[in-house]
DNA sequence: TCTTTTGTTATATTTGTTATATAACAATTC
DNA sequence: GAATTGTTATATAACAAATATAACAAAAGA
């Protein structure tokens, strides 16, 4: 799993990582149980802090979709099953602004479902169902 | 237009500001050429300080969604047509990674594409196409 | 056993963002 | 002329992001 980082990006060093795992756990790139690079070794890869990759990792076992533990390091959690209210509704409340900001700009709502169902392929690539 | 800010939320006043007017366009709450409080009329409602209603006035204005001038104060910009393929890959990248997260979360197609839906009629309303 | 590596915790510093507090200016409105 | 408008400037406080070190306990490998 490659992993890079945007130092001229507006949006942090450690959300740039979230976003890039969480996407190659949506894709099975990364699949359950597989190991993630220590954070010292991740550190040195990218050249950045230690602290840096540590609190990426922690905020992702903290919405579940990482264990970390001492033996093991961080590692892929499985998938817990269907969503839980509260986690559909935080992805409605953060897609909400989007999807608002889309129809300002004059997307119709083809174009809206389009996009989504583009996204949707690219990011699982026919992989899992 | 009713506007309101949460002071305790994470996500900072002047977006608070810009998601709640993005909401308003695409709801046809505000429509084109409709005038927005002054500046320091919106600081004094709201309770924050001016530089925060500035700062979320121009930042709109330059997404082309506001038109700000001395004499007319902030007015509701008209849709300028089809979205540019900038805009659409700006929404793009701003879906991906909440898409990505949704994936990981359980959530299905038939469900993503649920919620995008929900969504859309909820801002639209039923107020216009 | 010794060494290394692991995540964890703590402290301090630097930098940038957010938000406020004032103040003043030029242009427009009444 | 007085009031209101957006604009600009400066200063300050609070917070977040990122780095730099350092140390600790637990586990792994030699």
């Amino acid at each position: 799993m490659l992993i890079s980082v945007d130092f001229n990006s507006e949006t942090p060093i450690y959300e740039q990582l979230k976003e890039q795992i969480v996407i190659g756990i949506a894709s099975g790139t990364l699949k359950p149980g597989e190991q993630l690079p220590s954070i010292r070794q991740m550190a040195e890869d990218l050249g950045v802090n230690l602290h840096t990759i540590n609190k990426a990792y922690n905020q992702l076992k903290a919405d579940g979709l990482l264990i970390v533990d001492r033996r093991k390091g961080a590692v892929v959690n499985a998938l817990t099953g269907p969503a839980t209210p509260q986690q559909k509704e935080e992805i409605r409340q953060k897609i909400k602004p989007i999807l608002a900001r889309a129809i300002c700009f004059g997307l119709s709502k083809n174009e809206i479902e389009d996009l989504c169902n583009d996204l949707y392929h690219e990011i699982t690539g026919g992989n899992h169902e």
